[in-house]
DNA sequence: TGGACATTTGAACAACTGTTCAAGTGTACG
DNA sequence: CGTACACTTGAACAGTTGTTCAAATGTCCA
């Protein structure tokens, strides 16, 4: 442990984190998270909502979910998408909220 | 105040905040921030430290600052620059932490 | 099986972004 | 003044990214 918080990012971290931030850096993909950030959202109510076409959705949960921002779990025909863990939820959330009150 | 929190985004917080993520998105720049988190530094110490070019540098302070990322302040040949309030402070130390401790 | 529904995938395209290099401002000091 | 230092700016380029469309995969049920 450091004495000093110094928030140095090694380059690992700096760009783990990055990609990251690029993910959450689309305001459709960014729509798309919060959407389902709470329940568990199909693929077409995702794209029903936003009105967005089913097509452009499913890329976008593509790259969410190799990020593990959001994690899909299917149901007969349909695949629930919902937020990967509480940490996310949270962490898109205070931003949002953040965001919101300014 | 609603009962239900419901975390619906409006189109136009919705590309606000993204704008955010996405300035924070890219790794260069946002190694730029976290260097200046603590303390204000001049242009090309930020440079040297994170052995970039000073142009490019203050290329990306530009956009960091049209965003309120940062704040630059003139003290003779050099301009210092640091993040802009306590909140943007706190949010990128919070994101960095999370992803060390991940 | 066959057809309807839900989602994924790939190719293709325009639009955007990070970086470099050279030239431009601004400030201090002899 | 003129030179040196600190920073900014603009043009130009390669590489990346979001979106669309058409075709493919997967799942259910009559």
């Amino acid at each position: 442990m450091s004495k000093t918080k110094k928030t140095v990012l090694s380059d690992d971290h700096a760009t783990a984190l990055a990609d990251l931030f690029r993910l959450l850096g689309d305001p459709t993909r960014l729509r798309i998270v919060v959407s389902c950030l709470r329940t568990p959202l199909a693929v077409s109510d995702i794209a029903e909502r936003l009105d967005l076409s089913v097509s452009l959705v499913s890329h976008h949960l593509r790259l969410l979910r190799g990020a593990r921002l959001v994690r899909g779990e299917r149901q007969g025909k349909q695949i629930y998408y919902e937020a990967d863990d509480a940490h996310v939820r949270r962490m898109v959330e205070d931003m949002v909220t953040h965001v919101a009150e300014h």
